[in-house]
DNA sequence: GTGACAAATGATATCGGTCCCATCAAAGGA
DNA sequence: TCCTTTGATGGGACCGATATCATTTGTCAC
């Protein structure tokens, strides 16, 4: 019984293993250039430890096939990822978008990748967040704001993977954290008020009631109200008005509020820019004049604070030279595999005098 | 020659094979629990498929390992990696930013992650950003822009991934398109402008020379000229001031430097809210009355563009809505692993008429 | 009771790289 | 000359999951 002619000369058909990628592997480029996966393996990770000429074979080979490394398998087999998380409450807000930008400048050259998560400030989102992160094996994990479940704050305990906290200055820091005080924004804010002689000062923030709540904010909105108590002042002027996160028209809309409320406010310091900004073009409306009816300071520094008329008076944070701190930290660490002893780092903040406070 | 003595009773000792990593892994876990590797991935991936009895044990053993499975290890096997490639410009864009809030939104509930990169409007930088996200074998690709090196849409067509070009209409599209005509745009603004009878048109731009370029403000301008030519007016007002990404501080210095060489101008179109913003808030400071004396268009419907006064007139795409709607196509694309034609999508665009143009 | 079929679980190969060690050739030293 | 050292390369195990198929157990109809 003869069998069945088949064709000849079949190319090597594939084994049916699992599905067939088109992808070339290493092993593709390996056969190419003649020469072991070791080798390609080397010529892309380390080419000082092969010889030119067969350097120059693989890489002919690389470029013919159109080879891409895989970096899940890599990262499997070294127990490297390459990934560092972050976590940031939204992406929307020009100050977290900076610190991922400093952060991936930082870690741009030692060929690290960021891997974002962001919470819109919803604390179970965080954690939900977190596992998701932690599933990649990132090599660090860099969290914004110190305020996390105690559950995120355990399942960090027992990743084994160096964290930093930035943005904050935790009283119990998970390990190191890079960052200046928002309590130290809300007094500072408050004492310069009271060093130009305002009596009558108040605040805008968010309400900490709502479905989200921003906790730096409520930080610093703690340091403003003790403050002023220090100095004997009352805090009623201190308005909870609609919910986190502040924008330009919560702040246009909580200025009407407290001035309608208290109209012989002298002074106010916003939660955020956003607010203060608001604030002003709400008062240019109500042909209030800033500063010599009431004068205002934000925080944050945003762009268009220097932009406004008058330009605004703010706490200025770099918040692009933290994520670039802390990415650097983060090479560095990574790089010696010591393990250095948790630290933490005030940047410290700055005010920056413009237009809308009143001399007097 | 006896052996020496040995402990007895020593715990199984690790192999010393790599340098062990103190994580439970899903082995851990299922000898805690008394069952097979399988079973605990189905327990986690498809519970349904576990007697719950078996399920219970199981979750106590992950619960009491502090077990978190590794996506590395499954991604690889299970050639799905569970990531969605985005490129975008740059972060600190609000609608850029709020794209990627979109997407995310979208394809949380899928269990895809977002791995972003970003550019700053550098070509070369795209293209070293591209190899790093084809690396990490994303399940799809979208990309901000359709101005691509010539490397870049080849690895793109080689690498096999569905790739989305998103916030423009490429004339050559890769494979799908979602988003609007930065070209159309720029008419539509013209056109808008000319409609109500203003002959000296202005606008304000990025110089295209400079050392990097935002194509897509490029489409606009082009667009804008197109029209004004067109309707036979001039373009000499049409300004290139400064270097991209244009920012508050551009749209004042290149709206005063516009001013003073076509003191006549009646209307500006600027590329983007941020520059028409500026430059209205250094009409306030030049004492120019808007829109009395000049009126205003910006691009984008920024927040600010809604409180500042005039509040300003402005083109609006919806570009959270933009990629939401890329993300539910993605995810109803891998869903069913059918490959669909390639196709555009034009989300529009719509003029928002507020107080900075003059009614005549 | 028995066979057919479904449900639950397990054994093993595999994904695509890198680690570790072995091998071999060439160079240098005694 | 022979042994040691160094440099270049290769072989095979392994990283930690999942895919696939096999096996076991349970259910039901006849």
């Amino acid at each position: 019984m003869s069998r069945p002619p088949r064709e000849t000369a079949v190319a090597a058909e594939p084994k049916p293993g699992r599905r067939a990628s088109q992808r070339p592997t290493i092993r593709d480029v390996s056969r190419l250039a003649g020469v072991s996966r070791m080798t390609v393996s080397r010529v892309l990770s380390d080419p000082e430890l092969v010889l030119p000429t067969t350097r120059d074979k693989v890489l002919k080979a690389v470029a013919d096939l159109g080879y891409v490394p895989d970096k899940t398998a890599g990262s499997l087999s070294s127990r490297r990822t390459g990934f560092i998380a972050l976590m940031l409450p939204t992406l929307t807000n020009a100050n977290f978008a900076a610190v991922a930008h400093g952060l991936t400048e930082a870690l741009r050259e030692a060929n690290y990748h960021l891997l974002i998560a962001y919470t819109d400030y919803d604390m179970a989102e965080e954690e939900r967040q977190l596992l998701n992160l932690l599933a990649r094996r990132p090599e660090a994990i860099v969290l914004t704001g110190a305020m996390h479940r105690r559950n995120a704050s355990r399942m960090l305990m027992a990743a084994d993977v160096p964290v930093v906290e930035i943005a904050d200055l935790p009283s119990q820091p998970i390990e190191h954290a890079i960052g200046f005080s928002n309590y130290q924004v809300g007094r500072t804010a408050a004492r310069y008020l009271l060093d130009r002689g305002f009596t009558r000062i108040g605040a805008l923030a968010a309400s900490p009631d709502g479905e989200v709540t921003d906790h730096r904010g409520e930080e610093r909105m703690r340091g403003f109200e003790d403050e002023l108590r220090l100095a004997r002042l009352p805090t009623d002027a201190v308005l909870r008005h609609g919910s986190a996160p502040v924008s330009f028209h919560h702040g246009a809309t909580a200025f009407r509020a407290l001035v309608e409320a208290q109209p012989d406010i002298e002074a106010i310091f916003a939660v955020s820019d956003l607010s203060a900004v608001g604030a002003v073009m709400e008062a240019q409306r109500m042909n209030i004049r800033i500063p010599q009816d009431i004068s205002i300071m934000g925080f944050g520094d945003f762009e268009i604070g220097r932009e406004i008329n008058p330009a605004l008076t703010t706490i200025h944070v770099d918040f692009r030279a933290l994520g670039l701190r802390t990415g650097k930290m983060l090479v560095d660490m990574l790089a010696s595999d010591a393990t250095p002893a948790p630290s933490v780092v005030d940047v410290g903040l700055r005010i920056v005098e413009r237009a809308s406070i009143k001399d007097r």
